[in-house]
DNA sequence: GTAAGTTACGAGCGACGTAAAAATG
DNA sequence: CATTTTTACGTCGCTCGTAACTTAC
């Protein structure tokens, strides 16, 4: 039977001219190319080359089966790339969620609880969420909404309550018993540009307040350090990040009720293993 | 690299259900076709059964595997046939005649000059002779008129004269000096089928004549031998044919201008090598 | 002389088959 | 007990690389 490998030395004669130069490619010794293509060509019982004395030439039968060797060659490409592309889905939890902040709480348990999986996050638009794990894009998703969809399963999974970190010598450091979002108009605020829900619950209402917005983690922490802008923090992202460790800021809650969301985690109940424990509520 | 053999395993254990009766069908030890199945997964990093102690089934990603390995194993094969139709074209020389006739005098001549290449040849009708050639169905055809096409070298190439024979008994042996196709009106008599432009030429200027028309070679050289009717000959097949050895029969020859015909032999220019010598002329 | 292709020859590795083990019904 | 799969082990054969030869530029 012709094989693969020999399809591949004759794409490489096709492609560099010679036996010598298709060998080096192929990483045998010229000799056993030779053999190797005569030994398809007896298989086939055809002439691929025209012979000269120290000099090959694909032929017209020659030049056709190099068509078809490059084809099937890309074919059983992609045919090994969607097999493990397909095998690594199967060994892969897809998780979609409307916040950052649930992901922090999410992710260390699902990578202790399947080890050996590839976990995949990402904070999307919450509308996206839904279409999202019935496609099968994500097998878990995290809303700030309950979820009754038959065959998905919807359990509320923990909470956030948002908070403003500020420098000790901020005219608001001395609001320890919490400040509203209004009592923000007209200050300029730091804020992460990848909050998700938080970016309507919150920020829409905050028409007079400036945002300066980073989208990078590192960058915003050390933005974090060096000015004295206040900025907005959750009880997760103090709890899980170290974004705000030493950072020798005080936290104040947001007493507004949009502060403070109840989040929810879905799956199809094939997945129902996925669903994580209650936390935070 | 993976191999088209693997491929063929794999799909053998799609077909079969089991490993055993699976390196069955492929000619290999159970244990060998294990191994070889091993090494694919191994290859992909992949696993494409779900395995039992005594017991595998293909898991999704085998079944993807499977449908994909399918498809390349058919290119394969439409690759091969490809390759071997073409390089067989390579060395064969189809020829279109517009009568039976004149292959008598060049197909042995040809089989003796092109040693090793394959002749395939036949009768069709004169119309079709120049498309064929143009189109590289036929690169030698035969005509009953001179062919002038640039690039198509034309050279005459032999004539037929027509015959009639009869047993000694029939009332026109006495004819020795010829006949004129009038002369069968109302007779019946033999034909064989594939006359090419004789039916032209000839017959169709014989209403008054009956014939049995007969397809066959063999049928037709045994209806001659036990029937007493009048039949065409030419001297081409009673050159050739043993299709007239041995019959006891007359040959009274045709006198009418249209019982003479000379043809010509024509191919590309850069067939030239194919064009016979001058036959009879 | 250099570069390319084919043939000859010997060696090593890989695939094969046999045998054995384990599990299932 | 028959069937199926996997592992172990020894052998055979295939393919490889080296070397030598031929030819062409």
């Amino acid at each position: 039977m012709a094989e693969l490998n020999q399809f591949y030395q004759l794409v490489a004669i096709a492609d560099t001219g010679t036996l010598s130069k298709a060998a080096e490619l192929v990483h045998i010794s010229q000799p056993a190319l030779t053999r190797s293509i005569q030994k398809l060509e007896a298989e086939w019982n055809v002439t691929l080359f025209d012979r000269q004395k120290n000099k090959i030439t694909l032929n017209q039968t020659g030049e056709i089966a190099v068509q078809y060797a490059r084809r099937i060659l890309e074919d059983v490409n992609t045919m090994t790339d969607a097999i493990q592309a397909y095998d690594r889905s199967l060994r892969t939890i897809s998780i979609g969620s409307c916040a950052p902040g649930p992901l922090l709480e999410l992710l260390p348990e699902l990578t202790e609880r399947f080890y050996g999986m590839a976990l995949t996050s990402e904070t999307v638009s919450a509308e996206s969420l839904l279409p999202g794990l019935e496609k099968g894009t994500y097998q878990l998703i995290i809303t700030d909404a309950e979820v009754t969809i038959p065959d998905i399963l919807c359990h509320p999974f923990c909470s956030e309550q948002l908070y403003l970190t500020v420098p000790p010598a901020h005219p608001l450091a001395n609001r320890k018993e919490g400040i509203y979002l209004e009592d923000l108009a007209g200050e300029t605020m730091l804020l992460f540009k990848e909050i998700g829900i938080w970016k309507n619950r919150v920020i829409l209402k905050m028409p007079q307040t400036k945002f300066i917005l980073q989208d990078q983690d590192e960058a915003f922490s050390a933005l974090i350090q060096v000015s004295a802008l206040p900025a907005f923090a959750s009880d997760l992202t103090l709890k899980h990040g170290d974004r705000w460790q030493n950072q020798n800021r005080l936290t104040l809650p947001i007493l507004d009720p949009e502060a403070h969301v109840t989040f929810y985690c879905s799956a199809h109940k094939s997945r129902k293993a996925y669903l994580p424990g209650q936390h935070n509520l």
